[in-house]
DNA sequence: GCCGTTTTCGGCCCGACTGTTTTCAGTCG
């Protein structure tokens, strides 16, 4: 059993006590460790196996009989008990916007909806028959509303409609330009899970400082939109027509530190703040902080300003998942995040040099991408074009054809040089000399592990980065054997590129046992890549974080294919940042001469 | 049912919005 169908039977028994009025703080406790277990790194059933069971947060020492009921014979019977005393079909319902454990059961029951696996047309076909207005606590609206659910339903079980972060910044920066213009807005921002810079965003949460929040309110519901959701002196709610949802909130300029602090979640993150605060008598909301005594409300214009009033440092928000952030805040043990200026430079790039590759070469030449690296400020760039393609040549050809690859790249280089010095382009860096360029390769790690370029070819590149291409669907122990081979079968490995390989919303990861990927990179001093292009962002950030607790060091790169996909880069900071990385845990934020020892002469790094 | 920098017992985050209600329940984030 998957963790997500594990989360699923954790809801579903929430669901039904929530129906069956059992204690409120057992069913918060069933929703947590719900949660809990769909966030989790690894497999529960790993877990299991090593008896780690009671290291999930939220699951105790009954959640732990249950789940070990589950893994032995595969079905609990109190689930079963439980479950049992409702109809199966209420489950489904549960799914469409706006239904919830009790009136999934109101309608299922009055509307005899017995069919699970028909219930939401059913249910359907009973609005459009005009069944659910008479019922007691139902009306006209709500039977319209439930109509027009499942349409929204359809439309998302249909098509993935969680955005990657570089799409959800484009449709936040729109909304922000126009409600600005509308004018009013003494502050704008992005919130939620968009500021957190979590990988996959699915509402783009907005929140404006304002003396004037009618104007601001009537001019956000002006933008263009298939459907007004909800709309409230406080803010308002647009699906737009591109089937995404825009939330916007409105607070008066004083009290706005409490508005970015609610509004940026997490979810958990806000609920461990606010049990922290009522053990100093401060109930938290989004107007501020009320003493629990006096009932009285005090305002806080910055976000800093009020983590301290609970005395916490502020904790920046990409840390803000309920991953240990708020001890550490405690402690004083907060790291202190790699940021963007900290990356020295990138090491994952693609030009157009034609290798005779199997995969795409990239978009422009490398005096391009060089131009690129210089204005970004960069100390040095690495090429890291595919191998050539093992299957249309033979060993002789693919060493003649890195030979002549490391010549003229030389020579692109040096002339590239040359170019700049004379015509004096403005660099960034004016102290600094122009970036260095290390010649490396993306090499493929083939099914059985071994390394889609020949040993004699490793002559004429300084350092290689391995990845997997091909024969995703190999078991999980097929694929840890296949990587480790790969990871350690030469000394010029120095990078693990894009992990898991997953590509966000089309391809899930692969998987690996992680520990002895670890161990094989630990011995080898190489770099995990957390891959920064917005569709892979890859390292996942939770393993990110599992793998810098074992001090494990990363690559930062964006595996551009064209010179402009080289600014991605921030996306990949924010992932090392959600996996709580310092700029030490960076290899590419090293100075030249240091990184230059790690990747070329293997130092640890 | 979980959990511990007041606690192994006694707490458990907080409020907005909506529809169907004459004061609240359900859902959501």
């Amino acid at each position: 059993m998957t963790n997500l169908e594990i989360a699923e039977l954790l809801r579903k028994v929430a669901a039904a006590y929530l129906i069956l009025n059992e204690n409120r703080f057992k069913i918060i406790a069933y929703e947590r460790a719900a949660d809990s277990v769909e966030h989790l790194t690894s497999e529960v059933k790993d877990l299991w196996n090593d008896g780690k069971l009671k290291e999930i947060p939220g699951v105790g020492e009954t959640l732990q009989k249950h789940l070990d009921e589950l893994f032995r014979t595969g079905h609990v019977r109190h689930f079963e008990e439980v479950l049992g005393k409702l109809p199966a079909s209420i489950y489904p319902l549960l799914l469409v916007p706006g239904i919830g454990p009790k009136k999934a059961y109101k309608l299922v029951s009055e509307l005899k909806l017995n069919k699970a696996q028909t219930v939401i047309e059913d249910l359907e076909k009973a609005a459009v028959g005009h069944k659910i207005a008479p019922m007691e606590g139902f009306g006209e609206k709500s039977e319209a509303d439930i109509l027009a659910n499942i349409e929204t339903y359809k439309k998302g079980a249909i098509k993935e409609n969680r955005m990657v972060l570089s799409e959800a910044d484009q449709v936040a920066l729109d909304v922000i330009n126009f409600v600005k213009a509308g004018g009013g807005v003494k502050h704008i921002d992005t919130l939620g899970s968009l500021r957190r810079q979590v990988s996959t965003i699915g509402d783009i949460d907005i929140s404006v400082a304002t003396t004037e929040p009618e104007t601001v309110i009537e001019r956000f519901i002006t933008y263009p939109h298939q459907k007004l959701i909800e709309k409230g002196p406080t803010g308002a709610s647009l699906l737009l027509h591109n089937g995404k949802q825009v939330d916007l909130r409105v607070q008066k300029p004083e009290a706005y530190g409490a508005m970015l602090q609610y509004f940026t979640g997490s979810k958990n993150h806000n609920i461990k703040l606010r049990s922290l605060a009522l053990n100093q008598g401060k109930s938290l909301n989004e107007y501020g902080i009320k003493n629990t005594k006096t009932n009285k409300l005090s305002e806080y214009p910055t976000e800093k300003a009020f983590y301290e009033a609970i005395k916490l440092p502020w904790i920046p928000p990409e840390l803000r998942e309920d991953r240990g952030e708020i001890e550490a805040a405690i402690h004083g043990k907060l790291p202190h995040l790699v940021e963007l200026p900290d990356i020295r430079g990138d090491l994952h790039i693609h030009s157009s040099y034609d290798l005779e590759s199997s995969h795409d070469v990239g978009a422009q030449s490398a005096d391009l991408y060089l131009s690129e690296a210089a204005r970004l400020g960069y100390d040095y760039v690495g090429f890291s074009d595919h191998n050539p393609s093992v299957g249309n040549h033979t060993e002789e050809q693919i060493v003649e054809i890195m030979k002549r690859r490391k010549d003229d790249y030389e020579h692109k280089y040096y002339s590239w040089v040359q170019k700049v010095l004379k015509t004096r382009t403005p660099l960034r860096k004016a102290s600094a000399g122009l970036p260095q360029m290390f010649l490396m390769c993306e090499v493929d790690i083939l099914p059985d592990g071994k390394l889609a370029l020949p040993d004699s070819a490793f002559d004429y590149v300084d350092a290689v980065v391995v990845s997997v291409h091909s024969s995703f669907n190999q078991s999980r122990e097929v694929m840890t054997r296949r990587v480790v081979t790969a990871l350690t079968s030469h000394e010029k490995v120095r990078i693990f590129g894009h992990p898991t390989t997953r590509l966000l919303g089309k391809r899930e990861g692969v998987e690996y046992d992680w520990d002895l990927i670890f161990e094989a990179c630990k011995k080898q001093n190489i770099a995990l890549e957390i891959n920064a292009h917005p569709s892979r962002l890859d390292l996942p950030d939770n393993i990110v974080y599992d793998a810098k607790k074992q001090n494990l060091r990363f690559s930062i790169d964006t595996d551009a294919h064209a010179v402009d996909q080289m600014i991605l880069m921030k996306y990949g900071v924010s992932v090392a940042r959600r996996g709580w990385a310092t700029k030490h845990d960076i290899v590419n934020s090293q100075e030249y001469n240091d990184f230059k020892d790690w990747l070329v002469k293997g130092a640890k790094p």
